[in-house]
DNA sequence: CGGTGTACGCTTGTATGCAAAGCCATCGCG
DNA sequence: CGCGATGGCTTTGCATACAAGCGTACACCG
C-alpha cells in the first residue's frame, strides 16, 4: 500500500482510489470496520465516505451491506449513451467559450502524449486529462460535475481501452481533429467528432471485453 | 419538539424536504446540533446527510461549515443548458424505447392536469411527474440518474415558473406535443419539443426572476 | 486610539460504545 | 434424510463523548 502514513488524505479519496486501482473489485463486499482497520481510520469517517460512494453509485446495496458496483451490457450501453451527449455536448460548449490559452493547453496536451503511446496505463491518465480539459473549457460547472460523475462510474471498468494495439496512436489523432474543431470554432464539428472519438473507444472496449469472455 | 410524530423517513429525506419547501434557504447556514435537534436525531446521521448532499451540490462550504447553495444567474444558465440536453436526450430516448403502456400513461397525465391549470402548486409538482416519467421511459438509467440531480439543483430556485398566468395552458399543450412525438416514434421532433419546451421554461423563469427582482 | 495577541466558546471532525437486525449454522423434529 | 426453527455471531446504525480548529471579542500594549 502506497502513502500509510502520509497525512490521510480522506477516507473518501482513499477508497475510491483503491476502487479504482483494482483492490477492490465490482461485487466485493465492503465492510466498514475492516476498511477503518486497514486506512487507520475510525469507523465514522469510512462510513461518511461509503455512503457518498455510494450516492455516486460506485457502490450498491446488497441487502443490508455495500458492495462494489458493477456494470453489465446493458449498463455499459446506457452509461456511453450519456457520457457521449454529455462529451459532445461539453466540445460544442468549448468550441464557444474556451479561450486561447486553454486551446494552447489541449494542444501541448497532444504534443506530450505522443510519447506515451507505447504505455497504456500512462496514456490513460494523459487521456483523463485531456478530456477533463475539454470539460472545463466548456466553462459549465454542472456540465463538468456530470462528467466527473461519469468518469467516477468508468472506474469500475476494469481495463483501459487504449491497451488495444493501435489505438493510442488513432486517439491521439482524433484528439488532434476534435482541437482542431474547437480552435475554429466550428461547434458542430468538436461535437461530431468527440462523439466519434467516444464511439470509437466504445467499440474498442466491447471488443476487448468480448476477448476478455473468450479468454476465461 | 415539531415532526415528532413522523416515523423517521431519513434524515436524508428531512432535510432534503425542509430545503425543498424553504425552511432553509440558499444561504443559509446549517449547523449540525441544530438539524440533529430539530429532527430527534444524533449528530450522526445528520452529518451523513449533510455530506450526500454537499456531493448533490444542493449544500456548499462555506468556510468550515456548510451552507445551502445558491444559485446566481451565470448557474443558472449553465443549469438549463445541461438540462436541455439532457431532457432532449430523454426524449429522443423515450421516443424509440417507450412502450404503448408508458405512452398511455405520459396521455393520461396530460389529461388530468388539465384540472389544474389554476392551481400553481400542484401543477408544479404534476409537471415533475411527467418529466419524470419520460425519464424512466428514456430505459436508461444513468440519464435517469443525471436528470434527478437536474432537478434537485433546482429545488434552489424558490418560485415554479408556472405561476404565471397562462403558462399552465401552454405549458400542457408542449407536453401534447411531446408525447405525439414519442407516440410517433419520431426521435427528432421529441428531443425538438423538449428543447423547446424546456427553453420557454427558462424564459419564463429569466422573467418572474427579474420581477421578483424589481419587486424588491 | 489603533493594532495585535490571547483566550474562550462554538462547531466540526473523530472515536468508541451500545443496541438492533441479518445471516449462517446447527440442531431438532417430522 | 430433509426441512424448518432457533440461537449465536457478525455487521450495520445510532448516540455520545472527546479533541481540535477557527473565529471573535476583549484587553493590553505600543
Amino acid at each position: 500500500m502506497p502513502n500509510d502514513r502520509t497525512p490521510h488524505k480522506d477516507a473518501y479519496q482513499m477508497i475510491l482510489e483503491a476502487i479504482d486501482v483494482g483492490v477492490y473489485r465490482p461485487g466485493d463486499r465492503l465492510v466498514e470496520s475492516e476498511l477503518a482497520e486497514r486506512f487507520g481510520v475510525s469507523r465514522t469517517p469510512v462510513r461518511e465516505a461509503l455512503q457518498r460512494l455510494e450516492t455516486q453509485s460506485l457502490l450498491a446495496r446488497d441487502g443490508r451491506s455495500l458492495i462494489v458496483a458493477s456494470l453489465d451490457h446493458s449498463q455499459l450501453a446506457e452509461l456511453y449513451v450519456v457520457r457521449s451527449e454529455l462529451e459532445g455536448l461539453a466540445a460544442r460548449l468549448a468550441a464557444r467559450h474556451a479561450n486561447a490559452e486553454e486551446i494552447a493547453v489541449l494542444q501541448e496536451m497532444i504534443e506530450d502524449d505522443k510519447s506515451l503511446v507505447d504505455q497504456p496505463n500512462l496514456l490513460s491518465r494523459a487521456n483523463r486529462r485531456f478530456h477533463r480539459q475539454i470539460h472545463l473549457a466548456s466553462h459549465n460547472r454542472y456540465l463538468f460535475q456530470q462528467l466527473d460523475l461519469v468518469y467516477r462510474s468508468m472506474a469500475l471498468m476494469a481495463t483501459t481501452s487504449l491497451a488495444a494495439t493501435g489505438r493510442g496512436e488513432t486517439a491521439l489523432a482524433e484528439h488532434q481533429t476534435i482541437v482542431d474543431a474547437i480552435r475554429n470554432r466550428d461547434e458542430q464539428a468538436a461535437y461530431e467528432a468527440l462523439k466519434a472519438h467516444i464511439s470509437m473507444a466504445f467499440v474498442q472496449r466491447l471488443k476487448t471485453d468480448a476477448e476478455a469472455h473468450a479468454a476465461q
